[in-house]
Parts: structure tokens; C-alpha cells; sequence
DNA sequence: CATAAGTGAGTTAGTACTCACTCACAAGGG
DNA sequence: CCCTTGTGAGTGAGTACTAACTCACTTATG
């Protein structure tokens, strides 16, 4: 349950690759932050030379379209970054001790709602792009799917096995979970909007577990 | 719960306004119908004034940037013809029979469901239009602010006295309603899915149902 | 010294915006 | 009943600017 800042997981991500000049790597960096501040279309090639502290040749040199920028920026970022991400979030689920549907749901809507106020930028940015590109959604998708088809899964299962959680479609509850969840956090990300954490994670969880509880 | 086509309503609502002449009143419609297909930047001047059948001076007489003329798009749709789709739906949502709260969320959400299925497109533009400009998002909120702050109070507090509504907060139980009705509609309207409304909309109340209802 | 990396002053294309002009029509004076 | 004048709508070629992209050249490196 550590802090998890996307930039700087891809800073060392991008620090890591060989075969790219320091320059190309500088290039790289500014993008994400730019993008992640202005968006995509808004910045200029002008400003990601002046924030590398390159020339606007040296950004065409490696990648020889804006597109072909993004695409750069954007696959270390769906191969690495998220998957490291993913995969922390997932040591994390496997990790809490619970008895019951409570034990488990607080601490992991805590977890997410968290990462979501700690990269609030970059979500809402990958969240918009991903809106009008469908290929970018789709790597999007892949990039967190073992969370999605894995992790969870294994959770739901379990628990509906010890009769803690009622007996419907897997995918169901998770649609239900990940609705409230995404609720808030698109409060947080999209709008703004600062929540009293502890209060709205205590009742939302006392929502899912009178909807979810099995019938005794 | 006539079906509602936002754009037939706007067309409407251009018509009925004095003091602008046909060519100005076909630059709002093209802006809408382009904006709506394309976003707002990636619509060009030249687009509008070839969509509209007018000449890009004559795109450029009334309003001097582009930028007024997304206002001038937008403020009759939110002064007129947002809060006439919002009107009808509180007239339907007072004119829906219902002994529980299942009878009252089915035809409730099929209604909203139906109408974002029915103009996915400007809900879309509208919406991340309004994620990237704060002052159009409070506009957008004042638009359906009776809706939220009226119409379904009232028939929360209604269930509530009838003690077939959990006493908790209105508010909190019109957060959770809304987000998984929201979590849909995203599905619909963000990522083109297609939803079998009727299945969808029985499990979604059946969960609701059970995590909404009083203790007995 | 050959190859890769880097430079920055261009070029080019596209887009928001302008302006000198035409046209249709209405009001008013002879 | 014409003619003049005024006005607002409309035009489209043109301008100013911006932003993506190029290239002849310089500098560093194995």
C-alpha cells in the first residue's frame, strides 16, 4: 500500500531501456509530463523540445511524427509502468487479512482511491485519450487485464465459496464494485473534488456489503 | 418517456428564437450536429461554414471567435433545450406508478438509459467538453440542478417515509443510484457498448433493491 | 574517421480571422 | 412612381500566425 507515482516508476522505467540516447530519454520524460498537464493536442513540439532542454530537431529524430511520439511515450508506459503497477496492486489485495467482505473491500478501495488522488493528471489524461482512440483503450485494457481476469476473480471466488458474498456472476459483483468505486473516483480525477476518504469508504462499504451479502 | 432526440430539440429551439437571421440559425445547427461527430478543436471554421451552406465571413459576422460561437452553440442548448429534456423526465419520473422501489428504479433507469443510448454523441462531446472547462461544467450542473436537487429527492424522501427506502442521507443513497446508473451509461456513451438493457436493468435493481432496502 | 547524435534556421500546410466589396431591401424626398 | 440613400446580411479572396516537420550542417563518440 506504498505510494505509487505513476511519473516517477516511469522515469526509472524509461532510465532502464538501452539503446536510447540520454537526450531521446530526456524527450520522453517531458512528454508525459506535458501530456499528462496540457493533453495531447495542446502540446507543441516547441514546448517538448524547451522542457527536454533539446532542440526541436533532436525530438524528430528518433520519432518521426507527433503520432509516433505517443505511441513511444505511451508503451513503456501500457508495458511496463502499468503492468508494475498492476502487479503491486495485487501483492497489496493478496496480502490483506480479511474474514469478511468488509475486511476486504476497505482497504482495497482505499488503495485505489489513494493511487487515483496520486495521479489524478495522468489518469484523467490516459482516461480522455483513451475515450477518442480506441487502439490506445484497447492496450489500456490489456495492460491491466490480470487484475481484472486474475486477481479480483480469485477474491469474488473465494469468498462467495466461504458464503460471504452472494452467489451471482463473477462478473457482476465486479460491475457493481467497480461502478461505486469508479464513482469516487471520477469525483477525485475528473472533477476535482476532494472526498473525506475514511467517511465515504465506510459507508460505500456498508452499501456493497448489504447488497452483496448472501441471503442466510 | 417519448423518446428524446436532443438534436431535434435544439433545431427547435434555434427556430423559435427572434433576431437571427436563417443563415446564423444553419451556423448553430452545423456547430452542433460537427461539434457533436468531431469534438469542438478538430472542427474547423471551413467545416462549419461548408456544413451550413454559408461563406466563412458570413461564420464570422455574428460571432467574432470561435470560441464565442461554442458559446453562443451552447447556451440555448443549456438554457432551453437541456432543461426541456430535464423537465420531461421529471414529468415521466411523477407519472411512473410504483408500490416499491424496484417499480420506481426500473422504468427510471431504462428511461435514462434509453436517452443516452439515443444521443450518445452530444453526450459524449458535452461531457468531455465539460471535464476540460470548468465554467461549462457549471453551467451544464445548473441545467439539471432541478433534477437533482427536486425531483428525485422528492421521491426518495417519499420511499423513505413509506419505509421502503434504507434512512440514510438522501444524498449518499442518490450517489450510489447514480453511479451504477452512471457506470452503464459510461458503457453506452464512452466506450460503445452494447448492453442488453432488459437483463442489465433487472440485476442492476435487483442489487440495489437489496443493498437500498430498510432492515427489516 | 565513420557513424550516430544533435542543432536550429528554415519550409510548408493548415486554420482562425479580416476586410473591401456586393446585394437586397426599405425609407423618404421630389 | 422613380431615384437616392442607408443598412444589415452575406461573400470569398486574402492575411497573419502557428505548429508540425525537414535538412544541411556541426559536434561527439567508438
Amino acid at each position: 500500500m506504498a505510494s505509487t507515482s505513476i511519473e516517477s516508476f516511469y522515469s526509472e522505467d524509461i532510465d532502464s531501456t538501452k539503446d536510447l540516447p540520454q537526450k531521446q530519454k530526456q524527450v520522453l520524460k517531458a512528454c508525459l509530463e506535458l501530456f499528462a498537464s496540457k493533453g495531447f493536442e495542446a502540446t507543441t513540439t516547441a514546448d517538448i523540445a524547451k522542457k527536454a532542454g533539446v532542440s526541436q530537431g533532436t525530438v524528430y529524430k528518433r520519432f518521426n511524427t507527433k503520432e509516433q511520439l505517443l505511441q513511444a511515450v505511451v508503451q513503456p508506459l501500457f508495458s511496463k509502468t502499468i503492468p508494475r503497477a498492476a502487479k503491486e496492486f495485487s501483492y497489496d489485495i493478496n496480502h490483506f487479512q480479511y474474514d469478511n467482505l468488509a475486511e476486504f473491500l476497505k482497504p482495497t478501495l482505499r488503495n485505489r482511491l489513494t493511487f487515483a488522488t496520486e495521479n489524478k493528471q495522468i489518469i484523467k489524461i490516459l482516461f480522455m485519450q483513451a475515450i477518442s482512440d480506441p487502439q490506445l483503450l484497447a492496450e489500456l485494457v490489456k495492460s491491466v487485464k490480470s487484475v481484472l481476469t486474475n486477481t479480483i476473480p480469485k477474491v469474488i471466488d473465494k469468498l462467495k465459496e466461504e458464503h460471504l458474498l452472494v452467489d451471482w456472476d463473477t462478473a457482476r459483483i465486479m460491475e457493481y464494485v467497480l461502478s461505486i468505486g469508479a464513482g469516487y473516483g471520477a469525483q477525485i480525477v475528473l472533477f476535482d473534488r476532494k472526498l473525506d476518504l475514511d467517511t465515504v469508504i465506510d459507508q460505500a462499504v456498508e452499501f456493497l456489503v448489504k447488497g452483496l451479502s448472501p441471503e442466510k
